[in-house]
DNA sequence: TTTAGCAGTCACAGAAGGAGAGTGCTAAAT
DNA sequence: ATTTAGCACTCTCCTTCTGTGACTGCTAAA
């Protein structure tokens, strides 16, 4: 199955060529330019043979010719993996998260933002989760006679918020005492030992557990956090985009569908940073795209994906190690105030 | 500066036409399809003044003709804007918008998603803000042994989430108490009543303190809350929108951009809806659209913006009652919980 | 003031042609 | 067996040209 060492540099070159330029090339080109010690004939020969073996096709018989979806995954199999961004780079990243790292949600969106700028494509991060979620505490704060506003803290500093409506006047005090009460039984618990647990309890109080169950509930059944997508119109500028239909599915897709949903997850524990490329991916709107998708956080714990989405010619190199150094910097960050 | 009974038809004939088709109308089509009695050479006669006037315009000379900025003012001031939706499709939105209803921050994207759908282009909703944001109650969390999480809550049910890292061990005990007393000490305050008070503090005290100020003084200085935006790729699929730069710039700005920053506010006090059409817009990139605006919430309480962008040709009837349906909706909402 | 009639203008679509890019093939050279 | 030069061939792309159809603007009569 191998190629022969200057077929394989043929390829490369077109890979490389293309990501670069988006336009087919020529064999001409690939001898003249790079110094292969061979004419364009010869390189015609080989990429005739690359042809046959579908790394490469041509956009009509007379053009140069593109790389296929094959082509670009024995790409990505040969690069190095562990590639670094440089250091200057890396620092500029940290500096720049390091600011605003006491938001929580805006701190993932920021990270969000820079990696989209970074990679100039479609960044995805999703808030870290945990398997199970579990109970940490929760406060009540009174906003009307008979409402009251529900502050529910999970595990990993997650926060939600409810509205709840009693049937009774009450005030902050009984508000803050049920708290209390609820907030020592309840505390660590995961949703099914909170329903296991019988306790005696005020109608009041069955009402917060009711909501509480239910928030956690849904909180489960999600398989990921709430996901920050951004750069969409770094990404649609590229020239792939230059007819509207194929843009506008990918619009609605993104902002609409779960796709993230329908994506083999890459798993934390091996340190696994999945390429999906093209065709690869399930989901039909994304066969043009690839996508670049790790995991960061701590396994068993809290566990969110960053990742990026670009056309299929995307500079790889650089895609790899711009989601390798933000999920370091996430995973950190999530280890502080887990 | 009246235009005379039948221009006036007629303008408004080749307003509805070209809102309907995005194509320039035909006088022929004009004189027959609306049975106005006179023949094409008359309505052309008309069709021609209008143009000297500036209300009409054509895309090169033999073709037929499409609204003026000037028309699409002059169509909305004559229109009824006190246009209700179908009571069956108000209806279907407080339905659908009843379920969520406790959801806080997602029933207001959940809003934006509807009226998104409901006029096909986009929506978006800020969130209720209040001119001077009041200190209604804190909680603290704690996290690991320095590190506690800081959750804000300000009137309208506002709440803000913060992450301190303290010089010293800390218990849940301890942040207990030190919530307690600042909740005592600053209920209901605006951020300047807080500096203003000199009481003796820990330094653990001083440490939340300095953090809910500067919490709450960013919350004043920002002039929307944050923004929802919806409807993306509704809007984007409309036939203007055909060749990609045009849309490429508008995407940036309405993704990355504090555009609403520079649109004149509509003020809440007077029930006002603001339509702004074109190059009406302060903002260049939004100058082929018209944005159709208002307010909702409370009088120096709470107030938010719920508006519709699309392009000029829109259905300005149906934007203008599906935005006055859900200011309605919006506002009662906020009244329940501030 | 309205109308019919008609010449005139312009966009658009399709055909034709030429240029250029790049290949595939063949036959000779290494 | 591999590499190379040379050349005919193919196909796209751009330009030009032309005819058609859609509308108008104007004029002169109703």
């Amino acid at each position: 199955m191998a190629l022969g060492e200057r077929k394989e540099a043929i390829l490369k070159i077109i890979v490389n060529e293309y990501i670069a330029g988006a336009m087919p090339i020529a064999s001409k080109d690939i001898a003249y330019n790079y110094n292969l010690k061979v004419s364009p004939a010869t390189v015609r020969n080989d990429v005739a043979y690359l042809e046959e073996q579908d790394y490469v096709m041509r956009p009509h018989p007379s053009a140069g010719t593109m790389p296929t979806d094959k082509a670009y995954r024995h790409y990505v199999e040969t690069l190095s993996w562990d590639v670094e961004l440089p250091p200057i780079e890396q620092d500029l990243l940290y500096e720049l998260l390091r600011e605003a790292k006491e938001e929580t949600e805006q701190w993932l969106k920021l990270a969000a933002v820079l990696l989209a700028r970074f990679v100039r494509n479609v960044a995805v991060i999703t808030l870290p989760k945990a398997p199970q979620c579990r109970f940490k505490r929760l406060d009540l704060v009174a906003l009307q006679d008979f409402v009251a506003l529900l502050i529910l803290v999970l595990y990993e500093a997650r926060v939600r918020q409810k509205i709840l409506s009693f049937n009774k006047r009450i005030t902050q005090d009984d508000l803050t005492m049920l708290a209390n009460k609820l907030n020592s039984v309840y505390a660590g618990m995961t949703n099914s030992e909170i329903l296991a647990k019988k306790t005696e309890f005020s109608p009041e109080e069955r009402q917060v557990t009711a909501c509480v169950v239910d928030t956690m509930a849904t909180e489960d059944k999600l398989e990921h956090g709430k996901p920050f997508l951004e750069g969409l119109h770094l990404m649609l500028s590229q020239p792939e985009f230059a007819q509207n239909p194929r843009m506008l599915s990918l619009l609605e897709l993104l902002e609409e569908g779960d796709w993230l949903g329908n994506i083999p997850r890459p798993e934390l524990d091996k340190r696994e940073l999945r390429i999906i490329i093209g065709k690869e991916n399930p989901d039909e709107a994304l066969q043009d795209l690839s996508l670049i998708i790790a995991e960061y956080g701590i396994p068993d714990k809290a566990r969110g994906i960053v990742g990026v989405v670009g056309p299929k010619r995307m500079d790889y190199a650089r895609a790899i190690s711009s989601v390798n150094c933000l999920s370091s910097l996430l995973t950190e960050s999530v280890a502080e105030y887990i």
